[in-house]
DNA sequence: AAGTATACCAACCGCGAGCGC
DNA sequence: GGCGCTCGCGGTTGGTATACT
């Protein structure tokens, strides 16, 4: 059976760190013709790496508006106040994180706050509530069909939210500032009302 | 100054989901 | 319904920079 496509061919393609050329030849590409099919953009742009490659590269660092380092105490709160509700899922905490990437996040919680968190492990629900990692888990999971639920009109749980669900069916809270935390506050009350918390 | 340990970040890998044929 | 392709995600690895002895 042939290799699955999706795998950079380890012999072939261009591996380690991007050159400046790389990177123009494949941000002139994108603008063109924009980030997808991510197999033909590499080949447009000449570019002897896999589209996974390409793909992670935009992603991470070609994007505009992304935000490097210098992660703020108020990004930090949200990073672990999201992390707490959702887990590991770092693409939906980015994009809860204006200009910061799933990449960012999740190096930015293995290497700082995974040890922050073990040293002074306070609960933010409450002084003595403490949701384990596979409640999470389902927790998130439910979210998804109360998403789609919501998405077909069917869902009673929260007809009268204030929040709505986005087109990847989840919580759209384009309306809110990312960075003010009282959004969350209320979140964490609709997440009380949804799962009988605490 | 040299060697070692640790921190940080970019990139890779494997898997699963979605989609079209 | 089955198959292959593409994409996105999360976990992991490897290289480089910095701190420490």
């Amino acid at each position: 059976m042939a290799p699955r496509s999706s795998k950079c061919n380890k012999k072939e393609a261009n591996r380690g760190a991007w050159t400046a050329e790389e990177d123009q030849k494949l941000a002139q590409v994108i603008e063109i013709h924009g980030p997808k099919r991510w197999r033909s953009v590499a080949a447009k742009a000449g570019l002897n790496r896999c589209g996974k490659s390409c793909r992670l590269r935009w992603m991470n660092h070609l994007r505009p508006n992304i935000k490097r380092g210098n992660i703020s105490d108020q990004e930090e709160d949200l990073i672990v106040r999201l992390h707490k509700l959702l887990g590991n899922r770092w693409s939906l905490i980015a994009g809860r994180l204006p200009g910061r990437t799933d990449n960012e996040i999740k190096n930015y919680w293995n290497s700082h706050l995974s040890k922050k968190i073990k040293q002074n492990e306070k609960p933010v629900r409450s002084s003595t509530w403490q949701e384990p990692a596979s409640t999470v888990k389902t927790k998130v999971l439910d979210m998804d069909n109360v998403a789609k639920r919501s998405e077909e009109g069917t869902s009673k749980t929260l007809e009268d939210s204030k929040f709505s669900f986005g087109g990847d069916g989840f919580f759209d809270f384009s309306n809110e500032d990312p960075l003010n935390l009282e959004w969350m506050s209320e979140f964490l009350e609709l997440d009380e009302t949804l799962y009988g918390f605490p």
